[in-house]
DNA sequence: TTTAACGGTGTACAAAATACACTATTAAAA
DNA sequence: TTTTAATAGTGTATTTTGTACACCGTTAAA
């Protein structure tokens, strides 16, 4: 079969906005580029799609590179096409969001590509119109983490309560009266409490949960109320 | 400044998922292709991304050749990537819905393109993976006009509460009690009540409103509730 | 044994959602 | 002219959900 002769090919290429929770704040992250143009600027992790590879499996494909992480939440964020949001030629670009635990993440990996975790709050300058895409994003997770269950990806597989709502916390840049939040969150049926405690952060320790899985995939879609008035606080500014 | 020789370049499209109600039932525009591969047979209004266009001004362009239509509410839905979901050539294409007064759509201009409204539960075979863009539009308006008054966008300028409550429940293929429905919608603030009254559907009449437009831009992104039991109604299936 | 730091829980009140049924209007028919 | 039929419009009681708020428990270290 013959092609679309008379047609302009472009450039596509996939970038990675990749969340991760130390414990106490929401970072970002971000490499050294590592070609013209912004050589040596910080930048969002990206390629082009290849011409053998769908969107989805380009973006696992840079993440995988980037952190060695396979399987983790990734989810097409937006697809930006301005003309000129890259100078050298028009590229359009398919950004994705991750979202990992950070402490999953391999430091040695990152070492290949000069790789560091910026809190949100301090991102440096990035390049082209990548700013706009970490916005998008960030409101796509406070949007979103209102009302699903997105963040506990950014948890390891065992956590505590106090460090679940440091979380939603640090998502929200908010503080969240610690009662209703347990009673929120134990509400939904979706975590497990554990036999174990947690001694790292607290005399007393405090009990680790899991996940129920059967129920977070059930309820994955589902409507739920994790942030209480949560309109005030999707346009928080960092 | 030299480009990225080295970086295979590839089609992109845009496809549009064009929404209307008559009134009675949610519909969509279709085309009959005129080009092949699949010459003849009903698809979405599409076309490929120019070199010089904006995916916002290509699917705006795309928009105004099917229907005439300018300014619109369009959004941006999901790119979709596979490799072979063209089979002439790998193409990837960023779908985008419309939601337009389907009064306003001028059937001459239509007549150009041998455009037909069809019904969402009796829609024809659609080309390529068309069938999956019109699935994941459904999906999310059902699921962001649980949310947010983007219904309102398929109605004329002036309206009334048993119009607006046949839109809904046509959406989600549901009944809704008209007293809880009324009390629902209009503690939103977002609708004006006219003196005027729509006598053409009984004998009584029924008042017409118009939206308040400054409630309407400032609450646009607030969580509201326009749909009891959502969680229960995304899954709908026509 | 005292202290300091964090973890965990319950209740009263307010607000929101839900279930539910009758009256109003008026053109057309009897 | 009266009746009928079809649609429009409204209110209240109950249940459910959300919110505000304060004290005791645990334990390692001082």
């Amino acid at each position: 079969m013959q092609k679309y002769s008379k047609q302009t090919r472009l450039l596509l290429a996939v970038d990675c906005i990749i969340f991760g929770f130390d414990g106490d704040t929401l970072k970002i992250l971000l490499i050294k580029r590592g070609f013209q143009p912004e050589k040596g600027n910080w930048s969002l992790m990206g390629g082009f799609v290849q011409v053998d590879e769908s969107l989805d499996q380009a973006s696992n494909r840079i993440l995988k590179q980037l952190t060695g992480l396979e399987g983790v939440y990734l989810e097409q964020l937006y697809t930006f096409g301005d003309v000129n949001r890259d100078p050298k030629e028009r590229t359009v670009s398919t950004a994705y969001f991750a979202l990992i635990d950070i402490h999953k993440y391999e430091t040695q990996l990152s070492n290949d590509y000069h790789a560091e975790w910026f809190p949100l709050k301090r991102t440096p300058k990035l390049i082209f119109d990548q700013q706009e895409m970490v916005e998008t994003a960030k409101k796509r997770i406070r949007y979103k983490a209102a009302i699903h269950p997105i963040l506990f990806e950014l948890l390891p597989g065992k956590f505590t309560l106090p460090q679940l709502q440091m979380l939603y916390e640090s998502v929200y840049n908010t503080t969240i009266d610690k009662r209703n939040f347990s009673k929120r969150i134990l509400a939904t049926g979706l975590m497990i409490k554990l036999t174990e405690k947690d001694k790292t952060s607290s005399r007393r320790g405090a009990f680790y949960y899991q996940l129920n899985m059967k129920n977070y995939y059930a309820k994955f879609q589902s409507f739920l109320n994790f942030i209480p008035n949560p309109d005030s606080l999707l346009q928080a500014i960092y």
